[in-house]
DNA sequence: CATGAATGAGTGTTCATTCAT
DNA sequence: AATGAATGAACACTCATTCAT
């Protein structure tokens, strides 16, 4: 009656608890650095700002980096899965459409401020959770659309292709999210975006 | 009375001394980021390496913070007279010439292995010394080399023009350095960079 | 109306469970000490090990330090048991049959290794719970079986002759155990060291 | 006149200071075990008795533990020093006398009270900077004083009788100290010890 | 000016213990 | 009773910076 009996019920609170437990002490990063600056990021501060106690923050992850490596898992998932779902829902689509809902879909990923993405960058150890950038992961996935619009091509140009496309892609959409002119608005950016991408894939092989 | 007196014959060996210790301590920066990774820069180190006591270093830098502002100014002034130096060089040549050219140098400087630029980006405070990114302080230039080049443009074209041929070398050369697969040959992917950078440049405006 | 009804019947087996959780942790201490050092004991490892939880650990013992007490009082409950009644087995044969016996004994109880009984010595408050050491426990036991073995000797004699053979008995043994030079063998150190005890036993008084 | 005359004189100061910055140190950890306590050394405590800052511990010990394994390196010195000097004073005298000049030595090396002791024990890790027990090391020492004094004997004797003789000597002492029972005083302990090992140096080989 | 010993606030982390479930 | 998530005081240690020499 009471110790196995649908144990899915029993667990299920403790299960509930970790995870909120765990979602807050990630919050609590985020928000501390909005708030303090990526200074103020001590595994102290971090508990005191969760609400849980520094015990139980060590309960959840080993050490401090951890945090931040799960932080950063978190962060490519949701990019991966947006980018992969913008690709299959164009995939009928014509060639514009297709770019200019990855352009959208970038910049509205990066648009929560660059410091998370600096965080990031400085404290998950390289090569090691941080295994593969953008570009690198999504390359294949970029090379099947890239084939499905495009004319015959070889496979090294189909690599070449996708190395040109991914990586215009971060750094024009990073550009228009940090670094863009007064004088070009977040409109016109994209446009601009989205215009040199169909140049590039447009333009003859050779 | 002791102060002035032909003070350029007497300050000079001090100045020297000044100078060569900045020196000895900006290398050991770089030196010890190759050889300890960046957690191994502390100031101590750095005055141990440079071969000055922290005594010196604190006499010629504020604090740790300055050496980097110090360090970031040196690289960016470095890769600007780089830029400058090859837009005016190649004034007169094709475009395509020009931009081969840029991808080359920018290419080039880069080859300094990421870390030194993390390293950067993450010690140096935003928006105070770090002023003006790359893209964005060279947006005159590019500006001013493009018009000469190209058809007649508006002044907003001209800006978008620049803002995104700025973003894409920057992206494409540093993703060329640090994210090139491994099918592709550096020569490949400067090459297909610079098909890129000409395939928008020469698209028509809209 | 509860308490007490044929209480034997239902308070066995919760005795049996407390004594079985008792001594699991009290396994654990030795097994975890053995396999992963002695910095390795902490409550909730002891608990892991044991297989209880954390809590219940706790409920059977007030705090850390009492399971080292509980520990303690085992192992000089074990010597006292074993030097005892090698002192009555041998009550009758000769000085040198006895001595040879509570040698052996001696070296069988330490040959479970030095850092449990270090352990021991550190985690257990002098003089609260250890109260007695070795040599002063069992100093009436061997002043009994001394006098009964020896010549006519005065009270006071006899206290510095226990003195004696207990802590070299402990000494001796204690050495044989942890510092024997590699050229003596275990069985030549046990006979020298019974050949000393004899030449201190048979030494005239004076 | 300042910078390198006889350098020696500049230099001293630094290493007097650190010198005595060490001391403090050593000193401090001495004293809170005598009054608070083994618990309560921790560094920071060390060095605020001490009267240095806890960066300054640091910059002389690389950690906690080299401040233990420093003490205990120390503390065997003492005693070897003191062991001896006593076997080179007493060459020429009776084995009595040096029995007793030996067991004078060690009882006074060791009244600094056993908590002492007992903290070297657990803190310095074993084998390593503890490397050799007091009877081993003084193994040689008093193998070549029995052999100077006793009739001829074979190596494994002498080997045999050494091992005896300072696990004897060490083990009473410590007893003599430690858990000398009320009814005994410290003098006829003293003589007793004395007694039981000339028994044993003096009884017949087999 | 140069030196480097000294400083100490602050960090990440541990672990004995409690208590709601 | 049993559980184990939660607690938080306390610890060992770091490093940017100061200042007496």
């Amino acid at each position: 009656m009471k110790p196995k009996a649908h144990s899915s019920a029993r667990r299920r609170p403790q299960q509930r608890r970790a995870r909120e437990t765990v979602e807050a002490i990630l919050d609590a990063v985020t928000r501390i650095l909005k708030r303090e600056g990526s200074e103020a990021i001590t595994t102290n501060r971090i508990a005191e700002v969760a609400g849980v106690s520094i015990g139980s923050l060590y309960q959840y992850f080993p050490d401090k980096r951890a945090i931040f490596i799960t932080l950063h898992r978190r962060h490519i998932e949701q990019i991966d899965r947006l980018v992969e779902r913008t690709l299959v829902e164009h995939a009928t689509g014509s060639l514009e459409d297709l770019m200019r809902a990855l352009v959208d879909a970038m910049i509205d990923a990066h648009s929560g401020g660059p410091e998370f993405y600096q965080l990031l960058m400085v404290e998950v150890p390289h090569r090691v959770e941080r295994s593969e950038d953008f570009a690198v992961r999504l390359h294949g996935a970029f090379r099947l659309a890239i084939a499905a619009k495009g004319r015959a091509r070889t496979e090294n140009e189909l690599d070449k292709t996708a190395f040109v496309v991914a990586n215009m892609m971060d750094g024009l959409c990073h550009g228009a999210v940090l670094r863009r002119p007064a004088k070009v608005s977040l409109r016109e950016a994209k446009d601009e975006i989205v215009r040199a991408l169909l140049a590039y894939l447009r333009s003859p092989e050779d």
